[in-house]
Order: structure tokens, then C-alpha cells, then sequence
DNA sequence: TCAAAAGTGTTAAGTTTACACCCATGA
DNA sequence: TCATGGGTGTAAACTTAACACTTTTGA
């Protein structure tokens, strides 16, 4: 029962593309498909999908997430949406990109096998159809601003870590180096990063402090902003 | 001739809703209209309409901008995609929301008019129908990140004006007083805010010096700091 | 002559950067 | 014992914030 207002335009498809990064190996890394489908079967794009009806558009990202890595409750962040009328040469869809941050430990690699996902150095990106390059640099721009103001690399790591461990995913994602001693100051002005008692010794003979997040006290920490 | 993998996906309505600020009366406004048709009929909103086929979003918002304004040529930056099932009681619409800064000295008032539009602070907006008014919020938290950031304030003004204009911008952008001093010591370092020879004797006695942008100044500075 | 807006510098506080050595341990 | 990554402080440079008086001129 849709009234004439509505039914005089036109109605696309509405797809979400999710820019997915993890870190591995000390390289920041997102999440790629090798399509064996048309259109562009062969080519290199994001995991998406489409919208369906009665699901938010950021359910259906989360969908995208879960059926391709196994992952739920993670924040998804809005990027963009991508509009131009000959994205996708097989029919006119308007695409809203989000991206997460993953740790890679929590993934599970058989479901995106399935859909021949592979995972890529951020900074070694194959050329992308769907213009989702240029969705990939929009998110790393953004999440270039993100860790700047707002705790987001611990989401790239298991819920304990090291500060080095930490540092080399700002590293990664600022693509430059970061003193250590400014680095480690600034983390100690975090109240939210905070000091376990446990040491890893994976890393190093001597061994390494354990942090974890608390988001409580990030939380109280924006509030003292004020 | 589209494939069956498109076509087993629902399509949606896509729509884009402009949140337009303009400065008057030293007031951060923004244009609104009062809606003389359903749904929501005689419920407040910003101004918006469906993209068409063949047309770039952007270009949809560019379209809605100057049928309500007259204003062409002006950038409009991307405020987010809005996508919840239930946003509009009609129709499932997908609705992108733009922002733009115009000058309302160029606003034709007789083509808003047209549409019921008028002009509010932007401290004293009305609860608007579709959830614009969290558009209008998330447009006004990017509006104040930019304005610290780029040169945007001079969008609502005339292309000559006196830097107390300009600073009671950037206060009704931000909400919060500003040091002159301070302030004109920051414009000061702006190669791109040029002191003319012209003098405004307009909004005081004394006359004050006419200031304008330059562009390709503000180009040259963006490569300087690389 | 006075009200009203334009214009102008200095100092203190806070933030950011640069920089080098010792520590603990397993191999 | 030594190679490896973990851990620590200080000083200089820079940026930001606070602050008050003089100038011009039309009414």
C-alpha cells in the first residue's frame, strides 16, 4: 500500500561492502575475495552482499562479517555509501561500505575459504572492482584518525596483549614508526589500558607485561573529558 | 538483461536528504521544510528527494540543492547512509544524507519557498520526521571537526569578508567563544585567507579590512606540509 | 565626546618530539 | 655469554591558551 509519492522513482539494489583488517605477522591485513561469479568473475573485490528486506543496513553488514569470518559482536563502522550510476556494470546498486577491526585468532578461515577470501597486506593491494580500492583507502584514512583519538588497534588482538604488540598496529596503520618511549607514555596516560599480572613469554626470553582494554573505564575516562 | 543474482535480492528506494547551513544574523541556521504532503505531513524535515535512474547520488543531492535554493557549484560532503527498515513508515527507503555551506545571500527564498522551506537555528531545531535529526547532528559534529581542520567557514560567507565574520562563524560552529587575539594569529598563518585592500564599513565606524580565500593558495599550503 | 567594533603581543602552560641505556632470560 | 626484545626519563621545541589596551570614526 505504497503510495504514488514512492512508486514514481526507481528502486536499485542496495548492497554493503565490508572492508574487514586483522593483523598477522606484523602486517595489517583486509579481507579479499577472488570472485567465481559474475560480474568480474576472476577479479579481486571486498566480501559484500545485499541488503535484504526488513534488515537494517548494518545488519546486513554484520551478516556479510559473520558468514565470513565467524564473527559477531564486533563494531562495524559506516564508511561510506557509493552511488555512481556504472559501479556494477551488471545493474545499478548503491553501495554502503563498513569496515571492523579482527583478530585474526577468532576467524574462521573455512568459511572464507568457501568463499575464496584471502586476506592481503593492506599496503599490497591488488587492483579492486566496484571501485572498492578506493572504499579500502576511504576506510584506512578513517581508521588513520581513529587511533589517533579513540582506542580501536586492542580490537586486532586477543583480549590480552602486549604493548609491543600494540605499537606495531599503530605502526601498521600509521605505516611509519613510533618511538617506544612516547608510545609506552602515552598508553600509561590510558586509564582504560590497563596492566595485567600476567607476562607472555612468546615473544621475548625476558617475558612482557600483559594489557588488557576495559571499557568501563574508557567510558569514565570520556566523561572526565567534559 | 540482469542476472538472477541480482534479481533474487530485493530493491529499495533511495533517497538523499541535504542538510544546508547558512549564516545570518550571526546565527548558524539550517533549512528545513515543513512537509504539505505524506507521510508525515505537517511534520518538519530536511530538505530530500529519490535518486533517479542514471543519476549519481551525489549528483541527486547536488539536484535537491539547487531546486531549493538556486545554489549550484557548491561541494557537498557525504554525512552517511541511513538504512533502518522502519525510518520511513511508506516505503523501506535507503536515504544518504549530504551537507553543504552556502552563502545565503545567493539562496533564491522563492524557491524554497516553493517547498514550505524555511531557515532555524541550528540550536533550536524542531524534532524533524525520518530521524533527520540525527543527520543534522552527525552533520554538525563533521562541520565542527572541519572547520578546525580545513577552510569551510568561508563557504557561508560573501567571497569578500572581515575576519569578525569569519571568527562568528567558527563560534556558532563550535558553539563556544573564541579569543580574538588567538584567533586572528591562527587566520594569520593561513596563506590562503588573503587581506584585500578593500575596506567594509558596514559593521562599524571604523571600518574593517575585507579578507577572501584562495584556493589555489590553499592547495600550495596542503603540499607544503607533506 | 563617546559608543562600538577593529586591531594588536607577550607570557605561561601544556604537549610533542627526540634521544640512549640497562634489564632479564633462554638458547 | 650473548643476542633478543622489554622496559625506563629528561630536556628542547613547539603549540595552545590566557589576557587588556589603543585606534578609528559616525552619530
Amino acid at each position: 500500500m505504497e503510495a504514488v509519492y514512492y512508486s514514481q522513482n526507481p528502486r536499485f539494489y542496495v548492497a554493503v561492502d565490508c572492508i574487514i583488517f586483522c593483523f598477522e605477522d606484523g602486517v595489517l591485513k583486509v579481507l579479499l575475495q577472488q570472485r567465481d561469479f559474475e560480474p568480474f568473475r576472476g577479479e579481486h573485490t571486498l566480501m559484500g552482499g545485499f541488503v535484504q528486506e526488513n534488515e537494517d543496513v548494518t545488519q546486513a553488514a554484520q551478516r556479510i562479517l559473520e558468514e565470513r569470518t565467524g564473527i559477531l559482536y564486533v563494531p562495524l563502522e559506516q564508511v561510506g555509501a557509493f552511488g555512481s550510476p556504472n559501479r556494477d556494470p551488471g545493474a545499478r546498486v548503491v553501495s554502503i561500505a563498513y569496515m571492523a577491526l579482527v583478530d585474526k585468532h577468532l576467524c574462521n578461515d573455512s568459511l572464507n575459504a568457501k568463499h575464496n577470501g584471502f586476506w592481503v597486506n593492506v599496503y599490497d593491494l591488488p587492483s579492486l572492482s566496484f571501485g572498492h580500492d578506493e572504499m579500502v583507502h576511504k576506510a584506512l584514512a578513517r581508521l588513520r584518525i581513529q587511533i589517533g583519538k579513540t582506542p580501536v588497534g586492542f580490537q586486532l588482538l586477543p583480549p590480552m596483549f602486549t604493548l609491543s604488540q600494540l605499537q606495531h598496529i599503530h605502526e601498521a596503520i600509521l605505516n611509519e614508526h613510533i618511538d617506544k618511549r612516547n608510545f609506552r607514555k602515552r598508553v600509561a596516560d590510558m586509564s582504560y589500558i590497563e596492566k595485567t599480572d600476567k607476562i607472555d613469554k612468546t615473544t621475548s626470553k625476558r617475558g612482557a607485561a600483559l594489557y588488557r582494554y576495559n571499557q568501563l573505564e574508557y567510558e569514565k575516562s570520556l566523561k572526565a573529558k567534559l
